[in-house]
DNA sequence: AATATAATCAACCGCAAACTT
DNA sequence: GAAGTTTGCGGTTGATTATAT
């Protein structure tokens, strides 16, 4: 048999959230963590369903939530993204942690929609660096020809968009090292979560009137009452600077990405599935951080020797679950819980980030190869 | 100033996959 | 393995705000 309902339709409140709402919500989380949100509505008497609060904790409470205007170099992203995987918007959302899936997918109806066809009509379908195909479906007998086309295509886009700011690539930070969650490590990072906080009162110019738009991050606005309350001062620390001290704890990117190489060339064959390519497809997942933090749990499989992480940069072997854990648990947690990992759609990103990371040309991949790690 | 229209975006809905019992 | 629930995702709606007439 399976759960009671997560919540009965009969005296749910809908519509906007209130600040008295927003506080419970937030409180709460702070103290639990995010996640049984089934849990959430029973425990914090809102008459809210469980749906409800995890979609305003996702997209609005959420530490870490840059709000206002996208930059060019996001929108380029979300464009030649967006020409990639499709209406993807979670996936797409997984480039710039700091946006939610539901804002880029408004930001997209709203803004760039219009704008591309816009270009589109006067370039007379010669679309910017050579996407001229964006959003046809492909047909069944072709993918194989197309997956390769739009790879490559995707490739020159995606190098392209994420390049038109960092001009001196070498020179500078990898650009999805700079915007997935996995490799936004530098507490200084204009990505980061903490960082973000800087904007935080920042008044969003056109919708300030509106409780829910003008609060940006109601979580970081909180601060102050949540430091102030003595019981929640014995708490854990946000969600926000869990996330920041694990970034800390982390290694730097190109240390995590040895590490994740090492795993993939070491994850040994799991008795229980045969299929040593689904082993390897996840081991690049865990390598391209689609994993999150299973890819952490899953350190053990690593040969000591090779990959065993670094527990001066604040990784610990946890004797319990017999995983390496970051040393704050709390921490782990919620990294876990922040960045779940959303594996449906992504194989295409992970030959772009592997090729990004490594320098990988997808091109000198055989078909074979490119559609064992895409399917 | 009043009204109409367009733009924006928070929130809801339905579906499917993942999960639990 | 089946049945039911929960969670996450993408599409859509509707209230609010901005702009045009």
């Amino acid at each position: 048999m399976g759960r009671p309902p997560c919540c009965d339709k009969i005296g749910v409140k809908k519509g906007p959230w209130t600040p008295e709402e927003d506080i419970i919500l937030v409180s709460y989380i702070q103290e639990h963590g995010p996640g049984n949100w089934r849990a959430v509505p029973t425990n914090t008497g809102l008459l809210r369903c469980s749906k409800s609060c995890r979609l305003r904790w996702t997209n609005y409470l959420r530490p870490g939530i840059k709000r206002g205007n996208f930059t060019e170099h996001e929108e380029k992203i979300i464009i030649h993204l967006q020409a990639l995987l499709g209406n993807r918007w979670a996936a797409i959302a997984s480039y710039l942690p700091q946006r939610t899936d539901n804002d880029i997918k408004n930001y997209w109806n709203t803004h760039l929609k219009k704008k591309l066809k816009k270009l589109q009509a006067g370039l007379d379908g010669d679309f910017p660096n050579g996407i001229t195909n964006f959003q046809q479906p492909i047909s069944k007998g072709q993918w194989e020809r197309r997956l390769q086309t739009d790879i490559n295509t995707a490739k020159q886009a995606l190098c392209e968009a994420l390049s038109m700011e960092k001009p001196s690539f070498s020179h500078s930070k990898c650009p999805i090292e700079e915007t997935h969650p996995l490799f936004s490590s530098s507490p200084s990072s204009s990505s980061s979560p903490s960082s973000s906080s800087s904007s935080h009162l920042s008044i969003r110019s056109s919708q300030a009137s509106t409780y829910a738009s003008s609060t940006e991050n109601i979580s970081r606005l909180l601060e102050g009452w949540m430091r102030s309350s003595p019981m929640l001062q014995k708490e854990k620390p946000t969600a926000q600077s869990e996330l920041t001290g694990l970034n800390n704890n982390c290694s730097s990117s190109s240390e995590r990405i040895q590490s994740s190489l090492s795993l993939v060339c070491s994850t040994p064959i799991n008795n229980n599935n045969n299929n040593s390519e689904i082993i390897s497809q996840e081991a690049l997942e865990r390598l391209l951080g689609f994993e999150g933090g299973k890819a952490m749990a899953s350190w053990k499989d690593c040969s000591p020797e090779s990959s065993t992480p670094d527990v001066s940069q604040g990784v610990s072997f946890d004797e319990n679950t017999a995983n390496y854990m970051p040393e704050n648990s709390t921490s782990f947690q919620t990294f876990q819980e922040e960045s779940k990992p959303k594996s449906e759609g992504q194989g295409p990103l992970i030959l772009i980030e592997k090729w990004l990371m490594d320098g990988q040309d997808l091109m000198d991949m055989s078909l074979d190869d490119t559609s064992t790690l895409v399917f």
